[in-house]
DNA sequence: CGTGCTATTGACGAGACTCAACGAAAGTGG
DNA sequence: CCACTTTCGTTGAGTCTCGTCAATAGCACG
């Protein structure tokens, strides 16, 4: 765990994070109680069960929430893309498990730390209420999703919420980009298996609606029939 | 639209609530903001494509969010119990209706005053942030039983999470209890169809894991085994 | 150039949806 | 209070999607 100085100023999600919301010197302040993290691909950040001490913002890369069965499945209940809050404040203690999809940066604080910061900056507890809702929103869009659809309609869609999580514009999805999921990882997504979103996916190639170059790059060619099916 | 004066003190989720967060006389003030308001079943709190602008605590009863696709069937997305809080404060412009499932008494306030409150009370604003979580947690569990499961597992599993929030105390569950939704709801978010969710219930009972009486009474015989499917 | 791992593709079968009929409950109007 | 209508719930038979099992192909690694 490095506990490198915290830099602000050239930090890539300082306009969207939590944090934007305080003034320049409140910021400071919080960025004394916390220090930055690497995590690499496949590194875990809170294993299930830990109690977690600590929360974070990540800055750069792409985690997973994940929850296993009885049988040891993982369900991957959310991604967490950069500018993205970790740490249940105040959840239930669940068993969660968070995990790096990709090589990812983080911003972390103890739990205590931070509970305090937000009790003297109240704009830090709303920018987090925010936060929360935008994740509440998110769960809601994923929970649409497993809803009663299709696996063709649970794959496009899938893969137009990646797009748009991949483009830093919120309005207008990215065209072209890398899924940060293995087929499996996408398959517990969904509810679906491997094979099924294999199968899906040559599909939508088949009959043009996107275009895969290696494994993980998928280049949308028909973005309104994929809207179609997965909107 | 009833204009009754709020009387917290003998308010069932005074404990509870959002509000609950509140001094004495910071609560006195928030009541002096909102009102009450009844909704019959069926009516509509907040339609999609309104732009909310209130949001509220709801007192007794039940509300669903859903959301509506092209072809205009339902999604449920959440059900809101007692001492939930209503009105995405700071989401995207969601296309959610709210609607009550059976009658329902809530706590009105409009959202410009409400967030001033939370301006003034920073308690308040962590309070929301609680249920926020809660509601994240809630959301998540529901993916968890969306995901990879079957019919029976669904509906297991969902038996269990009414019997969780028909219950006063969190921990243990009640054993018998009124489905607040009709077959075509509990279907609606469990990606089932209305037949199937019906032959599972069917199931169960022959099975002897619950016991039926009238279409919405449910009493819970072998909660360890029912337990096992749908934990 | 093997060695794992991930992804793709096929054949088959179980489970869930569709369609349809019937029964039960709830609301309506006389 | 009762007959009527409407909605909701249950049950059955047939179809189709998706999961399971298995074999093969691409890719990254040493």
């Amino acid at each position: 765990m490095s506990a490198n100085p915290l830099s602000c100023a050239t930090c890539p999600v300082r306009s969207r994070a939590a944090c934007s919301a305080l003034r320049e010197e409140e910021r400071g302040e919080l960025a004394r109680i916390g220090h930055h993290q690497r995590l690499r691909r496949g590194q875990t950040l809170f294993a299930a069960h830990d109690e977690p001490a600590h929360c974070a913002t990540l800055i750069s890369g792409a985690l997973k929430i994940s929850s296993f069965g009885e049988d040891g499945t993982e369900r991957i209940l959310s991604l967490v893309h950069p500018a993205g809050f970790i740490g249940e404040m105040f959840a239930p203690v669940a068993d969660h498990q968070i995990v790096a999809l990709t090589d990812s940066k983080l911003c972390v604080f103890s739990k205590r730390d931070y509970e305090r910061a937000v009790e003297r900056f109240p704009a830090l507890g709303r920018a987090l209420l925010r936060r929360s809702a935008e994740d509440l929103f998110e769960s809601r869009a994923l929970i649409d999703l497993l809803g009663r659809r299709s696996s063709l309609q649970k794959v496009s869609g899938m893969l137009l919420a990646m797009a748009r999580a991949a483009s830093d514009s919120p309005c207008h999805p990215a065209a072209t980009f890398d899924l940060p999921v293995t087929r499996g990882e996408m398959a517990g997504m969904l509810g679906l298996t491997i094979e099924t979103v294999s199968r899906q996916l040559s599909k939508l190639e088949r009959d043009g609606l996107i275009h895969r170059s290696g494994t993980r790059g998928i280049e949308i060619v028909d973005a309104a029939r994929l809207g179609r099916l997965g909107g």
